[in-house]
DNA sequence: CGCGACGCATGACATTTGTCAGGCGCATCC
DNA sequence: GGATGCGCCTGACAAATGTCATGCGTCGCG
């Protein structure tokens, strides 16, 4: 289907982690049938990845954002804390500009959606794997666009928020006094000029700074 | 990796709907790699599929349920009605008794979720093309456990609830009073057990029911 | 026919939420 | 060392939300 050369040296040595197991058995075989690149580890969530990364030692690491334990932004924050030298290729649904800036801000040096066309991974692991960087061309664009105006408390507080969960609640969970918290949802409704805090969650969410 | 015998002949014929391209080619690789299953079509929307699925009588169509245009559930309906004797398998993230149970409805003969093992598609395809059913263990339990308590207008009231909209919105957009809107947002909160209008919606969107 | 769901509506009330104007302590940065 | 910003708090008020009781038509069903 691609190039791919037939030898069994100089293979690109890639770790793959994606919660949802069918997707990550198909990502799996995606790449497998490339002559030149050679799964060596799957993981099922962050902390699995990030072991699976330190054990291996592989040429590039793809990964999701959003799985259990470690979202697949703090493991790559963490290869980069640890000068690992394994490139890190996000492979998310979401174009969202937040999401983006974070990837690069964590050292990933690709950023891939779900929705481009398939033959586009295995370019991007050999891309990677040269030192370039690969970005999504619809998120290329806006990428450096608005960024996040939120505090992390009203993040926290948002998030919470938008999940249903009362004042109260919230105030209880975070150890704030109600009042606090209201301010806080007062300030994140104005700052994104949503109608109430739950309009607030909805954009702040589509916008990646969730 | 699994049972594939080389015959050219008697292979299972397969179209295969997935918006989102990259996984879309991924699923395909992994089938691609049975000897006895070739895929003959694949669809990024509703559409396309139900047009892939009627030029190309497959004995098996699998589908993600959220779609552009036309739902994968849309579409099962819709080759049911035909009676086009295709088999549909349904490949989606949510483990939503509401979906199972539309799904089954709508004559799947398949419910796969997204997190099940990889080797678990082929199997089901054969499965399937066998006549038989198969069922995600996870979701097979409570499937038929409880029916949705929502009325119409309850659900569309939550729906509009659930993403910020206020009460006096929502009674304009359809045509209601502020206070028969909040009327049925309360019954919908009592009948979900949930704290607030949000609560609720979240309940009910996990229920698979809005 | 009459009964019971359902859709829609009032009005009144308690509670939660959103807004404003402050105030205190603690960093950080000229 | 003072300005500035941030996190956290208070209190008070207006607006939105949630709850109840109650009422009225209109269906469909036994």
């Amino acid at each position: 289907m691609t190039t791919a050369p037939k030898s069994g040296r100089k293979m690109i040595r890639v770790v793959i982690a994606e919660d949802q197991v069918l997707i990550l058995g198909a990502l799996a075989a995606l790449l497998e049938i490339e002559g030149d690149i050679a799964v060596v580890a799957r993981a099922r969530d962050g902390q699995e990845a990030l072991a699976a990364v330190l054990a291996h030692k592989p040429d590039v690491f793809i990964t999701d954002i959003e799985m259990p334990h470690l979202s697949g932004l703090d493991v790559a924050a963490e290869l980069k804390r640890q000068r690992t030298g394994t490139r890190v290729i996000i492979v998310t649904t979401f174009a969202r500009a937040g999401y983006l800036r974070r990837a690069l801000d964590a050292g990933a040096s690709g950023y891939l959606l779900k929705d481009s066309p398939a033959e586009k991974l295995a370019d991007a692991v050999r891309r990677v794997h040269q030192g370039l960087r690969v970005i999504d061309p619809e998120l290329a664009t806006e990428a450096w666009s608005e960024p996040d105006p939120l505090t992390d408390r009203e993040r926290q507080v948002l998030r919470l928020a938008g999940e249903g969960t009362a004042s109260g609640e919230i105030a209880e969970q975070l150890r704030l006094s109600e009042g606090t918290v209201r301010n806080y949802l007062s300030e994140a409704i104005s700052k994104l000029g949503a109608n109430n805090r739950v309009d607030a969650a909805r954009i702040a969410r589509a916008k990646g700074w969730l």
